[in-house]
DNA sequence: GTCTCAACTTAGACTTATTCTAAGTACATG
DNA sequence: CATGTACTTAGAATAAGTCTAAGTTGAGAC
């Protein structure tokens, strides 16, 4: 089941690329299930391991890449940026923000309407160390 | 003049250096001045050629990635991660938040006053595509 | 049902950002 | 002045990601 996506009608994952004009391939299908139904926020090297040693079928470095690429094109998934020098990726595609445990790694997601008091108000779980607004958008020119 | 350093204690990059405990060699003073005087958030290469076409003294790949790894753990510098692949690296090292113009890929700080009313209210000027907030801290476990 | 062709996958070469290594330089201190 | 440590350097090494060129697949034409 698809965890990260909460509409009932598309249920798995070679819909939600049929869904997103994405051909269901074998091995597409196979990255797309993996990434839905874990909330690890993983790297392609990450994708790569998972997903090749629970399946029988083959699976390159090229295709993870070229297959995280088309998703992400897609619409099906999201880049984290978390780290320098590698790329996370996040089949939790709506509106939300990450916290990222210094000590273990760990990346939870933080829903969009946590935020409103930002900083504070994060619930005691968290204890925040900073964290940082990254804006995409236009300029307008003066 | 250091542009992103307010203080009027500290005016050279070399009295910055020392007061933060960084031995101020002439390569990391002219690295460090130049991050003081720009506000374009400049990768290591951006770095390399801006100083060492400038520069009389002779300026190595590997002493502008150390310098720049050594004023971050010291506390002059802080990197700035915006697009996969690429860090940058920023003078301005207080509390402020950056909105990245995908048109030119310019980068501009945001003041942290600007963002309580996030998203909107960021003035008229800036077309917000979207933004995401990056937390650092810690988990307590349950 | 077979043919055909574009889309897809693959292994490995390549590129690029960053780090490492090993040797040289600077310079503070004895 | 000699020495030791910190710093710098060129280039080798690493690691994430892309590209290339050759095979594979499978949906539609017939
Ligand atoms: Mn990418
Ligand atoms: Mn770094
Ligand atoms: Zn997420
Ligand atoms: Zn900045």
């Amino acid at each position: 089941m698809t965890a990260h996506n909460t509409s009932n009608k598309i249920v798995t994952a070679e819909q939600l690329l049929l869904s997103r004009g994405v051909k269901p391939t074998p091995q597409r299908v196979v990255i797309a299930d993996y990434l839905l139904q874990t909330d690890s926020h993983p790297t392609a090297d990450e994708v790569l391991s998972a997903v090749s040693e629970a399946l029988p079928v083959a699976l390159s470095r090229a295709t993870v890449y070229n297959t995280l690429n088309t998703l992400k094109d897609a619409g099906v998934i999201k880049e984290v940026l978390t780290e320098p020098g590698r790329v996370r990726y996040d089949a939790n595609i709506s509106h939300h923000h990450h916290f990222v445990d210094v000590k273990t790694g760990k990346i939870v997601d933080i829903p969009a309407d946590k935020v409103e008091a930002i900083g504070e108000l994060l619930g005691d779980q968290y204890k925040v160390h900073g964290f940082q607004v990254l804006f995409y958008g236009e300029l307008e020119q003066h």
